[in-house]
RNA sequence: GCCGAUGUAGCUCAGCUGGCUAGAGCAGCUGAUUUGUAAUCAGCAGGUCGUGGGUUCGAGUCCCUCCAUCGGCUCCA
């Protein structure tokens, strides 16, 4: 007899020698059914496991994360077995479940996979799935091991050289074998759809100098209906694709004669972006912050003394020379070290302090012409940066003030699904970090203290700090369920150090200011194509550029269509007029493409009654209202979605 | 940068295994029409087929160079 804790805390006993299956089943039958993989005293274990001893068991279906990622991994092993009958001599790396779907890397073998044999592998997978073969895992020697891969496979045997004795595992299903530590689903029966999605090169430990192998992504669920699903989520997220988006409505482009990764604003565009501009300058005017700008160079010797030329040298704009021998600029790639010459520029008392220096400062940064995407990685961008420059007992509050912002800023833009994650040192390696250890206990403090105050749904992960000081990221879903960094907060113990930047306290003594990098937006092109894809071009109201289109019936109505348009304006409602000679459904139809929030129809009827008919993108026809009434409207569903800073 | 794919009119795309002056829809221009809730009709104009080179009697199509774009290059049995 053994004793089990369930998932649910309660303790029940069991034969020795049942699976989490039998446990399932004392449970439901419908679980056991469902029951893909178990985690045995935080083990992983296969559903089919017999327990031997004592322990807490977790079971684990498709519906949780662990259940998943043993269903991925296991269609993994079926890739890798189909990929072997496929591909000869193909020679197997490494093939781990990932966040969605699975991948497996492989040496082909100088054989190449392109799209038009992703059914192939589809059909080969699906018919080894169909075989309904039982993953058996094995213990293995490590001699044994090497012996079976020595000659075949040079990478597993360089992977089990790695590995300890007595760890070693194999799991094996139909003819097909591999190395594994483990965590499957109990047969290739349950893997009912699968999808290659992509093929793409890795390299070999991810590092760049080593030999590129091939990666086969694919993704695989135990209904075809989930397939479909998700087949539908990429076509939407395709749909919603800010490139697209932006070429459509004609918000920027590109263009290779300026440059790679070189954004230009079109007129749509750069209006989108001045109105989120002035909605943060508004908040941030209220928070305390000053608007201050610097020039988008600086000489080389700034960023030495900052340490962003020994660390991001490499990867900036470099080398702007001068008419002068020797002297040498560089494009700015952080806004950091000119904030702290402003600082610089005059004493400061601890009264003064905290200042808080605001700038959109656009920065150039050389990305691998590869890591060029759209508006999320780009060579010259503007962060909506600000630099807090207080001391380390002002830290508490200014952490909680700058959460109040982020948190405005993601409320007014329907961002209401994200969590944060707060980044501390890594207690082991403490030499690693820079500046006094009273003060990044402070900071650490201060920043899990104002996380609780705010009560943000938070992680802390211990050494992803960076080695200047802790930070908290926020990161946001977006309504296709992706996740998304947006919004950091870092506080800063090595530039005042670099820059010399003190205050007199009270004691008549010179002090180091605690200085604190914030952007809850990040960069306005990242965010607005974050923004695109969150909304599909649907912005909130308030920041849509052009709010109403107002559509003549004909030319006729012309001087009614320009009245409504002046009586708008009054209230401070963006609109315009469309009076081509075009019938009302072509207006209507490119209104709508072109995602105006509202279009107001005269005509005749319009005109004698002073009034408008309304119409909603994507809710078609309002009715008939007055022109005040419509105004009032438009007013009152601004309002409700953005109210000012400290309001909400 | 590396692996793989792609590049035809402002946009979206057709052009089969190389064969006459490279096509369509939308957008644009001109004219007719003056319109009631997602595309009125007709005509016109628009392309050194990403770039440079090569193979060929002949290249949008085949080969090479370069440029740009897209998918990846973190998730280590």
């Amino acid at each position: 007899m053994i004793v089990i804790t369930l998932p649910d805390g309660s303790q029940k006993s069991f034969d020795s020698g049942s699976t989490p299956v039998d446990v399932a089943k004392s449970i439901s039958e419908g679980l056991a059914r469902n029951v893909i993989s178990a985690t045995f005293n935080d083990t992983v274990v296969e559903s089919s496991t017999p327990l031997l001893t004592n322990g807490k068991l977790v079971l684990h279906t498709w519906n949780d994360a662990a259940g998943k990622k043993a269903f991925w991994h296991s269609s993994a092993h079926i890739l890798a077995q189909a990929l072997e009958s496929l591909y000869p001599g193909v020679k197997l790396w490494v093939g781990p479940a990932i966040e969605r779907g699975f991948y497996y890397d492989v040496d082909l073998n100088d054989q190449t996979i392109s799209e038009k044999d992703f059914k192939a592998i589809e059909d080969k997978m699906l018919e080894i799935a169909r075989g309904k073969h039982e993953f058996k895992m094995r213990q293995s020697s490590k001699a044994d091991a090497l012996a079976f891969y020595r000659g075949i496979n040079d990478y597993k045997v360089a992977l089990v050289e790695g590995l300890e004795e007595g760890t070693i595992t194999f799991c094996d299903h139909d003819n097909f074998t591999d190395l594994c530590r483990g965590g499957h689903i109990p047969n290739t029966g349950i893997v009912k759809a699968i999808k290659i999605l992509s093929v793409a090169g890795a390299y070999y430990k991810g590092d760049e100098n080593n030999k590129q192998l091939t990666r086969v992504y694919g993704i695989s669920f135990p209904k075809q209906k989930d397939l479909t699903e998700y087949l539908e989520l990429l076509e939407e997220a395709k749909k919603r694709d800010h490139r697209k988006l932006g070429k459509e409505l004609d918000l920027f482009t590109f263009s290779p004669k300026v440059g790679q990764g070189l954004p230009l604003w079109l007129p749509k565009g750069a209006a989108l972006r001045e109105r989120l501009e002035n909605f943060l300058k508004a908040a941030q005017k209220k928070a305390g912050y000053e608007m201050v700008v610097t020039p988008h160079i600086g000489q080389k010797e700034l960023y030495v003394t900052s340490g962003h030329f020994d660390k991001y040298g490499e990867d900036s704009f470099q080398s702007i020379k001068t008419p002068n021998e020797g002297e040498e600029f560089m494009l700015k790639p952080m806004n950091c070290p000119h904030h702290c010459e402003i600082y610089n520029s005059k004493p400061w008392s601890y009264k003064d302090l905290p200042k808080r220096f605001a700038e959109f400062g656009t920065v150039y940064r050389y990305e691998q012409s590869g890591e060029l995407h759209g508006l999320t990685r780009v060579r010259g961008f503007t962060q909506d940066d600000a630099h807090i420059f207080c001391t380390p007992d002002q830290l508490d509050q200014e952490f909680m003030e700058v959460i109040d912002l982020v948190l405005y800023v993601f409320g007014s833009l329907g961002f209401d699904n994200f969590t944060a994650q707060v980044s501390i040192r890594d207690p082991h390696k403490p030499e690693k970090y820079i500046g006094d250890v009273g003060n990044w206990e402070k900071a650490e403090n201060a920043i899990i203290n104002a996380a609780k105050a705010k009560k943000l749904d938070y992680v802390i992960e211990e050494g992803e700090a960076a080695f200047y000081g802790p930070k908290l990221d926020f990161m946001v879903k977006d309504a296709l369920g992706r996740s998304w960094q947006l919004g950091t907060i870092q506080v800063d113990y090595n530039l005042p150090e670099r820059f010399d930047l003190s205050y007199k306290g009270n004691d008549n003594e010179l002090h180091r200011p605690v200085m604190i990098h914030r952007a809850p937006f990040g960069s306005m092109e990242r965010f607005i194509a974050i923004l695109l894809e969150h909304t599909g071009g649907n912005f909130p109201l308030w920041l849509m550029p052009e709010q109403v289109n107002i559509l003549s019936l004909s030319e006729k109505y012309e001087k009614y269509a320009e009245k409504v348009l002046h009586l708008l304006e009054i209230d401070e409602i963006r609109a315009l007029v469309d009076n081509r000679n075009e019938t009302i459904g072509k207006k209507i139809r490119e209104s709508e493409m072109n995602k105006f929030p509202y279009m107001l129809i005269v005509g005749e009827q319009e005109a004698q009654d002073g009034t408008v008919s309304v119409r909603r993108h994507g809710q078609g026809d309002l009715g008939t209202m007055s022109v005040s009434k419509f105004a009032e409207m438009v007013t009152a569903e601004v309002k409700r979605d953005i109210k000012e800073f400290k309001e909400v």
